[in-house]
RNA sequence: GGAGGUGUCGCCUAGCCCGGUUUAUGGCGCCCGCCUGCUAAGCGGGUUGAGGGUAAUCCCCUCUCGCGGGUUCAAAUCCCGCCACCUCCGCCA
């Protein structure tokens, strides 16, 4: 939710932001006509409660004939009273629901445009050359399969397209990823967290999920509960409604949860593997800071996703997303794409959002600093989702023997594994 | 799932039975000042948040006692619904 104040102040801004979205600037001149009718509505009915609550002291005081004059009057004006909040209420519901609506402003620093528009920031390591090594490189199913690891057919089976079951070794490299990561998380001063995966709708709305997004949410209607599609909901919601003292910003929340997303809207793509799946478990980092603050931390939480991918060996390059790629709250958002051998392209492994205050306002987070109490600024970083980063591993650590080489870091969290083997 | 209890401005707390001088009391903490060799103590003042009038840190107004309704000229206070927590019972991994 974007501050009522700056649309006033600076409008053009809005408009223009909307614009790099590639979205209606229109909307803003929305906003500012119900803010308009939502004040006078304000001012009408302030102006008749102070006269309610004056005449009201006098009640109390009056005795006989003066009192049921001032009854007389009164009773009239609780009517005009009533009416007058009823309007206000109305007014104040409708700035809300054109308000809500408008996404955070893009960054200006956003290359504007769609999905395609990306700008490509840097490339860290390479791709191997699997010719020159002599072998053709197989796919994560194929691997998946050999080593026992990943069973998609049961997965299908037992819940359908887009499940798997992670089995013997691929369940241990989960735990073993999850383990890692959640320590490298706490060295660089996360505080670990295990959320729930069901939240109430004023979670998911004051993430901004429940928007343009809503479609790809699963949503339990008997109990009114959203499955979170990233723990950014529930830690986002962690504090909702809470005054955070300055002196303990920033504070760094890293959660392992399972994601659920419906993938509606994506029928044709990625429709082998697990690289799409409905479920998948991830590490997700999570900073509340000073909106000043926050675009130093996003930088940061980019850094802790790129020492992540080099530690595991991975050939990755950065992407700056274009501003209509953005999610609703975000101003700008980086993504992490590791090279997929077998697709013979990058793909998103992380992907970092800077959202400013705009979670902050919906939720009601806030800190109290020398002049006031003000919104925090949230970012949110994946650190490591296990079935795309499954992926990643098994196919570019794949050797000639059909073994799969296991990154030196990784090693003590499979007990010392060096490399994972084929089950004959 | 059932019964009972609790929910007040950072924390604790008074007020609720019996509606109106409540501008929600007091303490702790915090901030400013005074006093003071230093520290502590003491003294005085300030301290919920949001919105509107305003360009405004002055001032004025409205809302805010878990949330939402209702009754009333008037609701922290009375009535209804909901939520959370606590105690007990039931069920359960």
């Amino acid at each position: 939710m974007i501050d009522l104040r700056v649309l006033r102040d600076a409008p053009e801004l809005a408009r223009e932001a909307q614009r790099r979205r590639g979205a209606s600037p229109e909307l803003v001149d929305q906003i500012l006509a119900a803010d308009e009718a939502r004040r006078s509505a304000i001012a009408a009915f302030e102006e008749l409660r102070a006269e309610q609550k004056a005449l009201g002291k006098h009640v109390a005081r009056a005795q006989g004939e003066d009192r049921q004059e001032l009854l007389r009057r009164t009773r009239e004006l609780a009517t005009q009273v009533k009416r007058a909040e009823t309007t206000q209420a109305a007014a104040a519901a409708d700035v809300n629901s054109v308000l809500r609506q408008l996404p955070n402003l893009a960054s200006p620093q956003a290359p504007a445009g769609g999905e395609d528009d990306y700008v490509v920031l840097e490339h860290v390591g390479s791709p191997r050359n699997f010719n020159a090594e002599g072998f053709e490189p197989l796919d994560h199913v194929e691997l998946g399969k050999r080593l026992q690891a990943i069973d998609i057919e049961r997965g299908a089976k037992v819940s359908g397209a887009r499940f798997y079951y992670l089995t013997g070794v691929g369940a241990l490299l989960e735990l073993a990823l999850i383990q890692l990561a959640i320590e490298r998380a706490q060295a660089a001063g996360f505080t670990p967290m295990i959320p729930p995966a069901l939240v109430k709708p004023r979670a998911m709305e004051g993430t901004g999920f429940l928007g343009q997004a809503a479609a790809d949410v699963y949503h339990l209607p008997d109990d009114d509960l959203y499955l979170v599609g990233t723990s950014e909901v529930p830690l986002a919601a962690y504090h909702s409604d809470e005054i955070l003292d300055a002196s303990s910003l920033p504070r760094r929340y890293a959660a392992v949860s399972p994601c659920y997303r419906r993938e509606a809207g994506s029928y044709g793509k990625d429709t082998r593997g697990i690289f799409r799946v409905h479920w998948f478990d991830k590490v997700e980092m999570f900073t509340y800071t000073t909106v000043e603050e926050s675009y130093a931390e996003h930088e940061r939480l980019l850094q802790w996703e790129k020492d992540w991918l080099t530690m595991l060996e991975l050939p990755f390059r950065v992407i700056d997303t274009a501003a209509g790629d953005l999610g609703l709250s975000a101003v700008r958002k980086f993504d992490c794409e590791a090279w997929i051998p077998t697709q013979g392209k990058y793909r998103e492994l992380t992907s970092t959002s800077n959202c400013t205050d705009f979670q902050a306002r919906r939720l009601n987070i806030r800190s109290r600093f020398a002049d006031g109490a003000k919104h925090v600024a949230t970012l949110n970083g994946t650190l490591m989702a296990t079935a795309r980063t499954i992926v990643a591993l098994l196919e570019n650590h794949q050797q000639a023997d059909g073994t799969v080489a296991v990154p030196e870091p990784l090693q003590p969290y499979l007990h010392g594994r060096k490399t994972l083997d084929p089950v004959e």
